[in-house]
DNA sequence: CGCAGGTTTGAACGCAGTCAAGGATCGTGG
DNA sequence: CCACGATCCTTGACTGCGTTCAAACCTGCG
C-alpha cells in the first residue's frame, strides 16, 4: 500500500513539473513518468550557493524546475565570464566531457532535478527518443552560443545591452517577443552578472542603462524592473542596425 | 556484377576516410559501412566558396574529410565573427534548429561528406549508438565554446593570440600538446580570419605577432609557418597567468 | 618589371576600462 | 521610527588598449 502511494507521489512529482512541458522530460510518455522520477531526485540550492564547479568531474545533469541560476567560467586571476542564465525548464550539464566546462550558482534560490549520468544512461537505453531530445537541446544551445560569440567578439556596449534586453523579453516556451508595444521585464540578477555576461564592466552597463533612459528607450522602476518603451528600436540597435 | 563493384567502392570510400577514425562515423561497425556510404555523398568545395549559409534551411550535416573551412556569422553591416575552423574529422551542422546558425566557407579547397537530415535520421534509427555519438560531439563543441566565450569576453589581445597559437598545436585526434620543446605550426588562414576569430582587428593581430617575435616567444618563416619557441610561456599567457 | 593582395608599421583617436566619490536601497539595532 | 552600516548602483574624471586611418612593405605572378 505504502509503496503504491510512494509510486504515485513519484509520478506526481514529474507530471506537474515544468520540465515536463518544455525540457527534455517531454521525450517521455505519461505512463513512464514513474521511471523518470525514480532515476532523478529533487534538490534546492539557496542563493549564492554553487552546485556545479568548473573542472570537477561531471557526474550529473540538471533540470531547473524553479528559480534561476547563473553559469560562468573563471580565469585564474578572477576575471569572470557569465556564459548564460538558466531558468525553469533549462537543461544543464551538456557542456562537459569528463569534467564540467562551467560553474553554476543559484541566483536567489533555485530548485533542481538531478539526473546522475548512470541514470541518464539507463533512461536513454529505455527511451531512445530521449537521446534525440538531448541532442536537440545541445543543438539549440550551440545555436545560441554562435550568437553570443558574435555579441562578445563584435558588438559595441550599446548593442550588447540592447541584445540582452531583447533576450529577456521572450516569454515562456521561448516564444519570440512581440515588439510593437512596450514590454515589462525583470532583471533578477545584479549588474555585476549582467556585466560579466556581456563582457563589459559594471560601470559601462550602468552608464548604458542611463543612456537608454535618457533616450527614452527604457524606463526603470527600482533596480530590477524595466520597461522597454520602444522595443523595435532596441531590437534594431541589438542587431547593429543603428 | 557492377552493383557489387559499386557496393565495394562505397564500402572502401568510408573505410579509408578520416571520419572513420575520429568523427561520428566511428559509431558504426565495419560491416555496416556500406549503409553509411549509401546514405552520404562526397563533395568538394574550392577555396573561398561557401557551402553553408547562415539562416538558410538546414538540410544537411557534413563531415570534413580533407582541407579546412572557416565557420562564421555576420552582422548586417558586415562585421564578422569567425566562430571556428574545421578540419579533417570535424562534424558540421549541429548548431542549427530549422536553419543554420552560421555560415561555412572553404579555406583553400575542402572535401566533405554530406549527410542529408533524412539520411541521418535513417542512420540513427538503425544504429542507436550514432545518436549518442552526435550528442557527444555536440557536448564537446559546447565545452569548447565556453572557453571561447571567456576568450572573447574577458581576455586581452595578447592572451587571445597566445590561446590561438596553443590551440593550433594540438595534433591529430585532438591530443593535448606537449609544451616542453619548440613546436612548429601552420596557419593556413589569412590574418583577417584570425582577427575575426579572436574578436580583434587585423592590425592588432599583426602587432601582437610582432610583439611575440620581439620577445622571442615565436619565430616566423613566411606568413603561415610559425615556431613557438617557448610554448610553456605562451600557454601561461593564454591562461592569463602573466 | 610592375601590379595586386595581403601584411606590417606608424600616428592619432575613441570606446570602454579604471579609479574614485557620491547615491540609493535595505536590513538591523537602538 | 530613525540612525547606521552594508551593499549595490550611478556618476564623474582620467587613462589606456585596441581601433581607425594611412602609408610603406613584402611576395607571388603575369
Amino acid at each position: 500500500m505504502s509503496s503504491f502511494r510512494s509510486s504515485d507521489d513519484m509520478h506526481d512529482r514529474c507530471v506537474h513539473c515544468i520540465g515536463r512541458v518544455d525540457s527534455i522530460c517531454n521525450a517521455i510518455e505519461d505512463c513512464d513518468l514513474a521511471v523518470l522520477a525514480s532515476e532523478s531526485s529533487k534538490m534546492t540550492v539557496s542563493g549564492g550557493r554553487s552546485f556545479i564547479d568548473e573542472g570537477s568531474p561531471a557526474h550529473d545533469f540538471f533540470v531547473v524546475t524553479g528559480g534561476r541560476a547563473k553559469l560562468f567560467t573563471l580565469l585564474p586571476d578572477g576575471r569572470r565570464q557569465v556564459t548564460g542564465f538558466a531558468e525553469g525548464g533549462d537543461f544543464l550539464g551538456l557542456a562537459a566531457s569528463d569534467s564540467y566546462a562551467f560553474s553554476a550558482e543559484a541566483l536567489g534560490g533555485v530548485s533542481l532535478c538531478r539526473f546522475p549520468h548512470a541514470s541518464m544512461q539507463r533512461l536513454t537505453a529505455r527511451f531512445p527518443n530521449l537521446e534525440h531530445r538531448l541532442r536537440e537541446e545541445a543543438s539549440r544551445e550551440l545555436a545560441l552560443m554562435q550568437a553570443r560569440m558574435t555579441l562578445l567578439g563584435r558588438k559595441t556596449a550599446r548593442e550588447r545591452l540592447a541584445t540582452f534586453l531583447i533576450e529577456r523579453c521572450q516569454g515562456p516556451h521561448r516564444a519570440a517577443p512581440v515588439l510593437k508595444q512596450p514590454i515589462e521585464i525583470d532583471l533578477p540578477m545584479p549588474r555585476t552578472d549582467i556585466a560579466d555576461y556581456l563582457g563589459l564592466t559594471i560601470e559601462t552597463v550602468s552608464r548604458t542603462f542611463s543612456l537608454f533612459r535618457r533616450e527614452k528607450l527604457i524606463s526603470v522602476r527600482g533596480i530590477t524592473h524595466i520597461t522597454l518603451l520602444d522595443p523595435e528600436r532596441i531590437s534594431a540597435i541589438a542587431d547593429g542596425m543603428e
